[in-house]
DNA sequence: CATCTGACCTAGT
DNA sequence: AACTAGGCCAGAT
């Protein structure tokens, strides 16, 4: 099977498999996972796999993911609209305006604390 | 088949 | 500090 075929497939599973290691009432974003998987700039392909993560199985916590300034972008896309926030508030995290509150204290960097 | 778009980020001006 | 441009790459039109 062609190269990229292959890895598509490995960028998929280590989204997934970080996404799942993010410990609840925490987040992180998609230039992070990227970039702690050795794709550094391909942030917009997190989202796009995420986005087939709905099916997956196990289930991908991918409400715990947002934008570099903790903003809840991909909430649209969720099957019920307040999905993502309902989500994060059931976990613990303050959303406001679409706006993690205290960001910075609860981003959760995969590089650090994603030891293989 | 060509062009645009997007759950984004970094760097340059 | 605000803004622009470029890069990333697969889906959609």
């Amino acid at each position: 099977m062609p190269d990229q075929d292959v890895k598509v497939d490995v960028f998929q599973r280590d989204v997934f498999e970080l996404t799942r290691a993010i410990p609840s009432g925490r987040v992180t974003s998609y230039g992070a996972i990227a970039k702690s998987i050795g794709s550094a700039g391909a942030s917009r392909r997190v989202g796009w796999v995420l986005n087939t993560s709905f099916s997956a199985i196990p289930p991908v916590p991918a409400h715990r993911v947002v934008n570099r300034k903790g903003m809840l972008t991909g909430r649209m896309h969720f099957p019920e609209e307040h999905a993502m926030e309902t989500q994060l508030k059931a976990e613990g995290i303050e959303v406001k305006n679409d706006m993690v509150v205290n960001f910075e204290a609860v981003f959760w960097d995969p590089q650090v604390e994603w030891l293989d």
